[in-house]
DNA sequence: AAAGCGTGGGC
DNA sequence: TGCCCAAGCTT
């Protein structure tokens, strides 16, 4: 791969993000990372500048109580993010975000792509970086097909032989960037593509994907609609808009199906998302 | 290791 | 409209 021209192409398209202002600490990039799991970027931002503000350092959000970080994490999507990020933020202590790949694979609600983002592009560790834009660009350029295969331990070392010796965090970056407004899931826009004359799929005739591909990448997509999610979700909503505890009737009064209310409701009270008094009121944790 | 976990925007 | 997708992690 031409990692020159990925890097070039970067250095004039990258998106200005907030968490990429110089100076931002890492436990901004951490938090940046954390929020744009499975969210999409754009809807982070604000998001992310709000949190910054209120909780500058780890310290801050330790402090905290969970009703306000779970407020605040307002509709990002999956809640047990923020609750992890208060957890990161107890186990950090009084110390400071650590460096290494290991000692962040350790903290909560950080797996593989996190830590590695966090040691690459905050600490500038050389190290691969392999999310969904990432196995999507390689699975194209490099093996010539449209749709990248389920995730692999594989992929760590495949990505890792394609890093240059200088500069590499900044082309983890470029590759990323490529694959979130080039080199994307739907309809790439390949005449835009800084590698579109070595990408593999490019000199393969643009292949469809099979059958099969087109099947297990469907099945990947979960539903929503009518699911215990989407009811956590309207649990959540309810216990989030009001700074009092509720009755039970207040709960049952956003889904109809009482089975599934119930199921719902049990699964965020063990998740530690939802709490109840003695009173039997319900609210967000302390 | 497959499945569960939110939410909203684009087409 | 309904489906697809989005800087994944956990169990």
């Amino acid at each position: 791969m031409d990692t020159q021209a990925v890097v070039e192409w970067f250095d004039a398209h990258e998106r200005p993000l907030p968490w990429r202002e110089p100076g931002t600490s890492a436990w901004g990039v951490l938090l940046s990372e954390v929020m744009s799991q499975q969210t999409p970027v754009a809807r982070v931002a604000p998001q992310w500048e709000e949190w910054m503000r209120r909780w500058p350092t780890p310290q801050d959000l330790a402090a905290a109580s969970k009703a306000d970080v779970l407020r605040a994490w307002g509709k990002l999507g999956y809640p047990r993010r923020a609750l992890r990020l208060w957890e990161c933020a107890k186990e950090i202590g009084e110390g400071e975000v650590p460096g290494d790949v290991d000692k962040l694979l350790a903290l909560p609600g950080i797996g593989e792509y996190t830590a590695r983002a966090v040691a690459c592009f905050h600490f500038g560790h050389n190290v691969p970086v392999v999310d969904t834009n990432v196995r999507r660009v390689y699975a194209r350029a490099e093996e010539g097909r449209f749709l990248a295969p389920p995730p692999a331990k594989r992929e760590l070392a495949q990505v890792e032989a394609l890093l240059p010796e200088e500069n590499g965090p900044r082309f983890s970056a470029a590759l990323m960037e490529l694959g979130a407004l080039v080199c994307t899931a739907k309809n790439p826009d390949c005449a835009a593509c800084p590698i579109k004359s070595t990408c593999a799929w490019q000199l393969a005739g643009c292949p469809e994907p099979s059958e099969e591909e087109t099947a297990r990448a469907k099945k990947r997509v979960q539903k929503f609609t009518g699911t215990d999610r989407q009811v956590r979700g309207l649990l959540l909503d309810v216990l989030r808009a009001t700074p009092h505890p509720v009755e039970q009737s207040a709960l049952d009064a956003v889904w109809p199906d009482a089975a599934q209310r119930s199921r719902a409701q049990a699964s965020l009270l063990e998740d530690g998302l939802m709490d109840v008094n003695d009173e039997g009121l319900f609210h967000l944790p302390h």
